[in-house]
DNA sequence: ATAAATTACGCAAACGATTGCGTGATTATA
DNA sequence: TATAATCACGCAATCGTTTGCGTAATTTAT
């Protein structure tokens, strides 16, 4: 008995074997597979080295200049790869150096006047390193963030660049990615807290320089659209304007300012309910020039003039604000040079040689751009 | 004396390898080398495959949820994998198998409105397939898009997109693209003669709507504002002026169409001198919105009505259009969905397994928005 | 004249994942 | 009940560069 159960599982065995050795349908497969590996596309630095009969490692440093390859071979070896229409694999090298030329970005949006101008600063300054650069857009979600994050470093980026998306509360991920030693340079929008390179805008003098040039035309009682606080931009604003009223002996009037004010149709609403009352405010601090916006178009269907009536100033100083009657004063953050100066900032932490080096925060001084809406009270 | 030289020679030979063979410093430091080395940072597969002691192989299936590994050990590879903090290295597999996860876009500058609405449509379609997105400015020059197809292609991108720069007059870096059979898709400026991918918005059309609107209030003298006409988009847009008027019954007249007026200068300085003498026009389309905006400024600047007297009608809805007063009529291009279009037809190439894909061209069809600049000659 | 440094190049081992192929074992199919 | 198909996993080659180390030959410094 025992030895029939033994024999019919040798006997499977064997079959088994059998069968799936002479599996004539995939080894024709195979064949085939071996015969289309034949056909090699790309030409690579064994095939220079081959072709000029010598070594694999004297055709890699010749291609990127190192000092032990007299000029003669170089010129040789550059001179084939041309000719042999040899095109570096990026791919391997970075695998090979554990590291890309690439820097990754991540914004609330792409398509925001102000991140669209810091993506090109960015890209300029990129470009000039020689470096590639990835995008990505949070959407202003903490879950596209993390992912965000999470592809740049396994790409192996060599460092990274923020701001932060308007439901970030924690800094978990970003904690993580210093942890890990890529560089990174938060911008805008931060976690102070958290030990890295920043690039800020003074928001708290840009809206005081702001203010204080509402103050000076003669307006007094000035309203402020702000955003929400928890943000570090919108609260030093909030901080800005009231400085500068106190600077001015003026008294801050917690009845004038109103959280959460961004849009043109917030400010239209918010402007259509203040200023439809009587004893009203005579001037508009928004911390958007899209609620600046909307109050200007509340103003003018209530036959409010502005600045005769009423100034307002907006922040950000978008395209429009110049185009629009009567121009709209606003607070330029020169998001060009903030996305360069992030960049550079960035580039200074991948290339330092320091092993303890030390993070910086610049903060970017804005201009308050004068046009009509505020000229005269 | 042969002796001795031959003495000399060897004894040199000799003591030159001694000595370099026994070089204490250089020892010491290969030594430390090695020493740092051992401190090992990231975990691989190969470290899961270990601490479970099965195969790289299986991990590496199982972390890819490749069909022949059961449900079970795929969860406690998974599980392990997240235990011991791995982070699968991109450049390794993107190497591997010869591609990467990532697109690569080329457009004249990010910090367009048009384009940065694209960059925004393309992202948004590429994250959706989990590809990241590598983005490069040509600034309208021939020489940065040619360093950038350089690398992307050194880069293995997956495909490209492309918005041909203003400079660039030869198609032979487009052409390379397609010889090496990276998936390619033009949109909005393009190469018409190159057989690829192509989103192109319906120029003619859109110019023709917008002109037709403005016969259709009444006006008749219908000055055009031109960009370059070598430039295919501008072409049209003069095709569907000609073609609209035709179509009225109305004469086109060389002598009110302007060839490069694109910018709001241009418009305002060329707007002055048309519109100040006497037997003026009563209409301008533009194929810009900002030469629109100039010849707006310059109209109120001489005292002439829009649209009582003089209607106006620009190219492209800029945010700004809807926020000056009056509202600039304007053709819009839905530049968001031409991003998400030429993505999505962009992995339908790179996904697609047939030998001999077909490349599409798609036509998006722009739409008038009215506003009051052409309501009512 | 000797020691030390520099120049110029080759050898071969990485880097970390993927994947074709092989091998038993288990099911499904004819 | 043969036979075929599928399942589940391991072995080892492979992708294209880079780079530490080795070796002579030559130059420079002492």
């Amino acid at each position: 008995m025992i030895i029939f159960l033994l024999y019919k599982i040798i006997y499977n065995a064997i079959t088994t074997y059998i069968t799936n050795r002479f599996d004539t349908k995939n080894n024709l497969l195979s064949l085939f597979r071996k015969h289309c590996v034949l056909k090699k596309k790309t030409v690579t630095i064994d095939d220079i080295a081959r072709y000029l009969n010598i070594a694999t490692s004297t055709v890699s440093r010749a291609l990127s200049d190192h000092h032990s390859i007299s000029d003669q071979t170089k010129k040789l070896i550059k001179d084939t790869a041309k000719k042999l229409n040899y095109r570096p694999n990026s791919l391997a090298a970075n695998f090979r150096k554990g590291k890309t030329k690439t820097i990754g970005l991540v914004v609330p949006r792409i398509n925001r006047n102000f991140f669209s101008n810091v993506i090109h600063g960015v890209e300029y300054v990129a470009n000039q390193f020689e470096y590639s650069l990835i995008i990505c857009q949070s959407n202003e979600t903490y879950k596209s963030e993390l992912e965000a994050i999470e592809t740049l470093m396994n790409n192996r980026v060599a460092g990274i660049l923020i701001s932060i998306s308007r439901e970030t509360r924690k800094p978990g991920h970003i904690k993580s990615v210093i942890e890990k030693g890529i560089p990174l340079v938060q911008f805008d929008r931060v976690f102070e807290e958290i030990k890295s390179n920043k690039v800020l805008n003074d928001n708290l003098n840009g809206a005081y320089s702001a203010v204080k040039g509402l103050i000076d035309q003669g307006y007094r009682r000035i309203v402020h659209f702000a955003g929400p606080y928890y943000i570090n931009i919108y609260q030093d604003r909030y901080e800005g304007y009231k400085k500068a009223l106190l600077d001015s002996g003026l008294t801050p009037d917690e009845k004038l300012v109103f959280e959460n004010i961004l849009t043109r149709e917030e400010g239209y609403e918010k402007t259509m309910e203040i200023f439809g009352k009587a004893n009203r405010p005579d001037a508009v601090f928004a911390a958007s020039d899209f609620s600046a916006l909307g109050a200007m178009i509340a103003l003018k269907d209530m036959n409010i003039k502005i600045p005769g009536e009423v100034g307002v100033v907006g922040y950000a100083n978008e395209p429009f604000t110049d185009y629009i009657s009567p121009g709209l004063t606003s607070v330029d953050q020169h998001s060009v040079e903030m996305g360069q100066t992030a960049a550079r900032l960035l580039f200074e932490e991948i290339l330092n040689e320091d092993e303890n080096y030390v993070p910086k925060t610049l903060t970017l001084k804005p201009d308050l751009v004068i046009r009509d809406s505020s000229s005269g009270g």
